[in-house]
Formats: structure tokens, C-alpha cells, sequence
DNA sequence: TTTCCGATGAAGAAGATACTGATTGTAGAT
DNA sequence: ATCTACAATCAGTATCTTCTTCATCGGAAA
């Protein structure tokens, strides 16, 4: 059986949700704030967390925030109409859906089920992630790691990364380059991407073979799987 | 960059949609029916399409059978939970995936990104390829095999065989190779061509036969299929 | 056989890219 | 508003690849 973990300072609320996940056929515990509910993921394995944000000694946010970094448990957040909050900022924690209070509990449990049924499947998919061997691109969280080590990439070579793989294989002009990632309307030098591609290249370490050289006619990403 | 284009007549929805994407790397536009939706994609060229298909004006379906008159376009199809609908007509409009509401953005954009990747594969191995027997061009990647094996040209190679197949079966003058493949602005030696030609030659091993020399003119690939 | 034209190989010239270092631009902190 | 830190750009030079030319060889046409 499923156990949820339900996350919320009103007491009504998580006896509502509580209710109503058992009675869909899941096992669900409490806490009342994000600092318990850090110490019983601690304990505990938990196959999804219902999250309130606004809650008292630690925010829905910041527990979440701690919680990814012990385990990789799904999170739905729960949040009041109106309430002001940085939805990119729960992208980025890796979030997988908000429900706005007032909720039918229906409603929150068809969207459990939902997270749920699915992890399976986009974890398959995780095509938030490409890999080329030992070169990893996650592009939710604009990032990447070259032997499973982050390296930082500044904007212009994270840009330049992300438009080469998703044209891999392909010739790509320094013309195209520019008026793709840098816009129509730069009309700076041709040579700025051997730049960005060299300063790129270093950051790839062993994976800068990928960027290959076409003289005459400017870069390809090569890779076949 | 690839650009969504979002169609729900729910702003929230919307707007969820739009982040999420934005923030796995997509531009997004967003349209609140059907009606407009085919406004945008006729103003506007879009990668991929999530469309909800209850929606006033103009459903789903309907919306999309005549986006597909305009353009091809993937699409994805939003229902909600128990909507009742016909998949097999879905698909014939060429619908490429279904995701029920409610979703989690993560699980939506992983199917998103899935629907992209295959059509971006499938491109590829269509319509680059060109084969003379066991030579192959693969114009996109500006490369070409030889029995399957992979062999480098140089730059003016390349453009000498890519030109030479573009006009195959045709007598090519050395004047007129040197005017389209070096420019008018070239005054060298005829003979340079002699050069290029047996250095291209060389690379082709078996297929060299397809270049075949006319005397006191100039060369001509020849290959009927 | 002679003549002409193309094929070939080698070497210097030309051209393109890689890289260094300096300058300019920009966002965030104080 | 100013400062600071970092990124983006550009100019210049070094380095490497490719192109072109030339001299010679070989083979087909007359």
C-alpha cells in the first residue's frame, strides 16, 4: 500500500485529505509543520508528500527544499487562492503539481493517483535529462555534469550546448548560430562563437569531442546511439 | 529555440502549462480556444501544440482538424478524467499523444519532449539521406559513407561531390564548376579542379566510377537509378 | 607514333580556426 | 549611486588544415 505523507498546519485539512486517502486505498500520516514533516521522511518512507506552503516554523518551500536533498519523493503543494508564490521556484525543487485551496478532496486525490501512476512513466522517459555518455544535460534545472561531476556553464555556453544537442547532427553555419541563440538582430562578429566554443569545449573536459569542427562552415554536436 | 503553443480556455491551466515549458527550455504563446488557436498558427510557426478539447468557440478536435489543413504540426491532447471521446479518430487527425487531466506538469512535458525527439529522429532519417548504391550523403550532417563506413572530406570535397549530385547525369563544364562551386570571383587555374577531383575520387574507393571524366570538357556523375 | 589532355604527388601559399589577453558590458551587492 | 564580479565580445597571433600550383607521368585519340 501507498503511503502519503500530509503536510499542513490546519488540523481540518489534514484530517479531510487524511479521510479521504484512505478511503482511496492509500496509507497517510501527518505532520503539522515543515520541520516535522522533515524529521518523519527522515524516519519514514513516504511515496508522495501533500505540502502546504504557508505554515508556521518552516514554509511548505523550504521543507520541500530539505526533503529533496535526503530523498526523491513526489510533492503536490497546496496553496491558498491568491496566495503569492514563485512557481518557478517550485519547478525547480522538482514539484510535480499544485492544487489551489479551496480543493475538492476528489480533486486532490484524482491528481495523487496521477503522480502516482505516472512516476513510473516519465521516470522512463526522464527526458528532462539527456545523457551523451558521460556528459549529462539537465535542462529543467539548466544544468550540467560531466562524469556524473556539476560543471557551470555560463548563459551563452549553457545556450550554445542546448541549441547544438537539440540539433545533433546537423552542420550548423556560425550564421544560423547567431541568428538562433543570439538573436536577428546581433549583428556582431562571426568569430564570438569560436569563442563560446572553445570556452565551452573546456568545460566539457573529455565530451568536447562531441563539437565537432566543420572548416568552412562553422560547428555540429556529433553523436549517434 | 521551440516554440508550444498552449490551448486551454482555463487561464490557470495555462499559465501552469507555459512556465513549466518555459522552464524545460520551450518558448510558449498561449490561445484560450480553438478559434484562436488557428489564428496563431496561421500568424506563427509552432514545434508542438497542447490542446485541451473541451473548450468553447471551437473544440479540440475540431480545431485541430483544421490546423492540419495549415500546417503538420504535432499535437497533444488534454481530456479531463472520464471525458468521453473517440482515441482512434484522435489519431487520425495525426494526434500524437493524450494526457488526462488532471496531470502533473512534469509527466506532460516529458511527453512533450518524447513527441519532439521522435518527430526530430524521424525527420532526420527521411529526407537527408541521399544513396547512390553503397554511397551515402547525409546533406543535414554534411557527411558521407562509403559501404556504411564513415569517410572525412574536406571542405571543397564535399562541395564538389555535393554539387556534382545535385546535378547529375549532366555535363559539367570546368568553367561552370569553378563559377558555382568557387564563385565568379575566382580566377585560378583550371587544373585546380583536376586536384579536387581525384582527391574526392580517392575517398569514394568503389564509387570513384560514379565521377566519370569527359575529355576535353570536363566530368559528370553519372548514375541512373 | 605523336600529340594532347587528364592523373598524380609534392610543396608552398592561402585560409580558417584556436587561443590569449584586453576591453566592454551587465547584474547584483553595498 | 557606486562598486564588484563575472560574462560577452573583439582584436591579434599562433597553429593547423586545406587549396592551389606546378612538374611529371601515363594513357587515349588522331
Amino acid at each position: 500500500m501507498k503511503k502519503i505523507l500530509i503536510v499542513d498546519d490546519e488540523e481540518k485539512i489534514r484530517e479531510v485529505i487524511r479521510e479521504y486517502a484512505e478511503f482511496s486505498g492509500y496509507a497517510a500520516e501527518e505532520a503539522a509543520d515543515g520541520m516535522s514533516a522533515i524529521g518523519m521522511v527522515k524516519l519514514n518512507d513516504y511515496d508522495l508528500i501533500i505540502m502546504d506552503i504557508m505554515m508556521p516554523k518552516l514554509d511548505g518551500f523550504s521543507a520541500v527544499k530539505e526533503i529533496q536533498k535526503i530523498k526523491n519523493i513526489p510533492v503536490i503543494m497546496l496553496s491558498a487562492r491568491g496566495e503569492e508564490y514563485d512557481k518557478l521556484f517550485g519547478f525547480e525543487l522538482g514539484i510535480d503539481d499544485y492544487v489551489v485551496k479551496p480543493f475538492s478532496p476528489k480533486e486532490l486525490m484524482a491528481r495523487v493517483n496521477a503522480v502516482l501512476n505516472r512516476r513510473d512513466a516519465s521516470e522512463r522517459n526522464v527526458s528532462n535529462i539527456q545523457k551523451f555518455e558521460g556528459l549529462e544535460i539537465n535542462i529543467a534545472a539548466r544544468t550540467i555534469s560531466v562524469d556524473g561531476k556539476r560543471v557551470e556553464l555560463t548563459p551563452k555556453e549553457y545556450d550554445l550546448l542546448f541549441y547544438m544537442i537539440q540539433h545533433k547532427n546537423i552542420a550548423l553555419s556560425r550564421e544560423k548560430l547567431l541568428e538562433d541563440i543570439w538573436g536577428y538582430d546581433f549583428f556582431g562578429d562571426d568569430r564570438t562563437i569560436d569563442t563560446h566554443v572553445k570556452n565551452l569545449r573546456n568545460c566539457l573536459g573529455p565530451y568536447r569531442k562531441f563539437i565537432v569542427t566543420l572548416r568552412g562552415v562553422g560547428y555540429k554536436f556529433e553523436y549517434e546511439e
